[in-house]
DNA sequence: CGTTGAACCTGTTTGC
DNA sequence: TGCAAACAGGTTCAAC
């Protein structure tokens, strides 16, 4: 479930009472979701969380050992479809489907929870940190129009599956692409290196608005996504072609169609975003 | 390169 | 009502 502002949410939570912290210790149940348990189980009990920051839809607890101010690890963090990362009271019952315990050296309990454990964890060493960020592609609240250019509309791949290809831009998922398309007026099957001018700057400024307004209402929720204070987001409420298949477009009132594009279900107006030639 | 389908795992919704 | 199928915000890998 969680795309960027999703994530950015819970980075914005976390961010709000992490840093400063110590992890006592670590306790992992289920650990079929974390790349090397044993590594994690040892490098975080003692270490201070400097600081919380996103990368995509990836975040990453920055982490000092000693007396350190800069880091020498991360716990990387991705939440897949259910993962939340939460501090909570330890005297509570821990939800189902919680699978890592981390106490913390003021009295509460970083529990990660996943049901369906799509999510991923591991331990970075800082040596290794820059190399494995390096495959990401642009960070879209960031990149310019000419960086978009560059790197989006130049491929011959429908603009969806572009707009889902982490490696291209990071933190877009399949709310968000749709969402943004809806707005340029681009039907998700166009081919990107045929985007005219108008039709780019149209999707990277949509991309950029619907991103930044989904993160003000700390994103959608459409069956169970929370933040870190147990909060459902609010932009599903905003959703003008996701999810909407049968009812009316909001622009022109044509009926909203859902069809699997690139492998994923993919919401469009089929007025306002005409096929491109030869597709239907 | 680009596309498709299957796999990973659990829970909820939909359809007969 | 009951059960099975379909579907879900994620990525990855193999095959064509």
């Amino acid at each position: 479930m969680p795309e960027l502002p999703e994530v950015e949410t819970v980075v914005r939570g976390l961010r709000r009472s992490l840093p400063g912290r110590r992890i006592l210790s670590v306790r992992i149940e289920k650990s079929d979701f974390i790349d090397d348990p044993a590594l994690v189980e040892r490098e975080l009990p003692g270490s201070r969380i400097v600081d919380v920051v996103r990368h995509g839809k990836f975040f990453l607890l920055r982490l000092a050992r000693n007396g350190a101010a800069q880091p020498d690890g991360s716990l990387l963090v991705h939440l897949g479809m259910t993962g939340l990362l939460t501090p909570r009271d330890p005297r509570e019952p821990a939800p189902r489907h919680t699978h890592v315990f981390m106490p913390l050296d003021d009295g509460r309990e970083l529990r990660y929870t996943d049901a369906r454990r799509f999510g991923r964890m591991a331990y970075i060493p800082e040596s290794s940190l820059a190399g494995l960020l390096s495959p990401f592609g642009l960070e879209p609240t960031e990149m310019s129009f000419a960086e978009f250019r560059e790197k989006f509309c130049t491929r011959r791949a429908m603009v969806k599956a572009l707009l889902l290809n982490q490696q291209v831009l990071r933190g877009v998922g399949n709310i968000y692409a749709d969402e943004s398309l809806w707005r340029a007026r681009i039907h998700p099957m166009r081919n990107a290196a045929t985007l005219n001018d108008a039709q780019a700057r149209a999707l990277h400024r949509s991309i950029q608005r619907v991103l930044a307004a989904a993160i003000k209402l700390g994103g959608s929720s459409i069956a169970n996504f929370r933040n870190v204070d147990g909060d459902f987001g609010e932009f599903q409420l905003r959703h003008r072609a996701y999810g909407r298949e049968g009812k009316p477009c909001p622009r022109c009132g044509c009926t909203i169609r859902r069809m699997v594009i690139a492998t994923r279900s993919s919401f469009f107006c089929p007025r306002c975003q005409p096929a491109p030639r030869g597709r239907k």
